[in-house]
DNA sequence: ATTTTTCTTAACAAAATCTTTATGCGTCAC
DNA sequence: GTGACGCATAAAGATTTTGTTAAGAAAAAT
């Protein structure tokens, strides 16, 4: 019901297949990346609550990627390493980690400190993300979308499947990918729910729901954010 | 300026009495006590920013203490243990605590595991801060609420609540974040009791409770209270 | 020990949200 | 054209979430 998004950065396909499981089973949604890059971007489509990050990526330093990850929000993140020297571990605490676990490490341990971070690092760490595409603008923080300066009231729904929308402008999220992430299972191949989701949201957003403006619809395809 | 006080609680002087000084070299304010009672008593007087607890007291069980902090504050504990149980540690984690390290331990990654629980640490406010917000306004000194000049009745975890709402107006607080700070623990999806606790809150302080001004609630998500 | 206050729980009503059903519109292949 | 297909929309129905009340349990005060 509550359910917490945890992004776990991990080459090691064992160790990342073994926590995506266990997290799955105690309730968590999981999203997982292999390299830095991939992390990051997986980190700014789908705005975990927590990430788990892996020292020792092929391609890039965990503190570049602790970073920018900071840069954008102060997501909660939890190092995991097999190294544990001292020095290390002081830069990147001090570089915004809110944790560091030295493998080999107990699950449930992790688990238990997963909890911890969650507890109290949850309504802040949305704050300062705000979407402004055209007129329309998302606040994070305040949970509000408005369009020229008035508010415009969406259910749960249909916020989050507008902020999909928008933080992917201009590319085309298939039917099947929308209803992945907002609801998160599919059915098969029927997608009215969707599609009266969006004519909601149009009727809210757009001046004409016959020409819009801002949700595009891709015949056969899906829908995408216009990203002019 | 802002400077900042640890309580350490330790029976072994010689580690004590290390914390003590590393700690002041630091640049913090120190008080510290060497069993559980006259640590418990420690805190309530001075009210540090941060707690270290050591596991093993002569007097009481670790967690006993942390409970007891638990209910007055969220004052971030740190607990220092030379067993290593795994039990231990979730179970402490699980009842507050906000890091659990082992001895032998590095003073300095203690440091910067300090530095990271009083960087998530709400600002606790003064004790004469007023906070007032339309028609409402909040006496932390005397623990008081009034409005319009008339006095306002909470009980305690009303004022708790009400004044959790008001130092965050206009951010949207989720009902699991509210029940952490307001009770120091989440029960399992269900919020009865904090929908209560609104729906008396309001019927104190809204004029019209089908039509709050102050306090408004974000379906799915939780409450906020009105920032204009 | 008894009264008062506060907190928790359960039951139900009310409101908001989500899903389904029905229907119409436009496009494209035949 | 016409029929199949995908999409848009409205409105009814089902479900979920929230608000309210009241009664019992727990805690605090007397």
């Amino acid at each position: 019901m509550n359910e917490q998004t945890v992004l776990i950065i991990e080459d090691d396909k064992p160790i990342n297949n073994f926590l995506s499981i266990s997290l799955n089973a105690s309730g968590y949604r999981v999203c997982s990346a292999e390299t830095g890059v991939s992390g990051l971007s997986e980190y700014f489509s789908n705005r975990p609550d927590v990430v788990l990050l892996d020292l020792g990526l092929p391609d890039m330093e965990g503190v570049q990627i602790l970073r920018q990850i900071r840069e954008a929000a102060a997501t909660p993140v939890i190092i995991l390493s097999a190294r544990g020297q001292e020095r290390e571990k002081i830069a990147l605490l001090d570089a915004g980690a809110d944790d560091y676990v030295t493998k080999p490490f107990s699950a449930n341990e992790l688990m238990a400190r997963i909890r911890v971070v969650l507890r109290h690092s949850l309504p802040e760490w949305k704050e300062d993300e705000v979407i402004a595409i055209g007129d329309l603008s998302v606040d994070f923080g305040r949970r509000r979308v408005s369009l020229r300066q008035s508010e415009v009231h969406l259910t749960p729904l249909e916020f989050k499947m507008l902020t999909l929308l928008m933080r992917n402008p201009g590319k085309v999220l298939t039917h099947r990918y929308i209803q992945q992430e907002v609801w998160g299972y599919e059915t098969d191949d029927d997608y009215q729910t969707l599609r009266v989701f969006m004519a909601n949201i149009r009727r809210k957003i757009e001046a004409d729901t016959s020409k819009p403006r801002y949700i595009i619809t891709e015949m056969g395809v899906g829908y995408r954010f216009a990203d002019e």
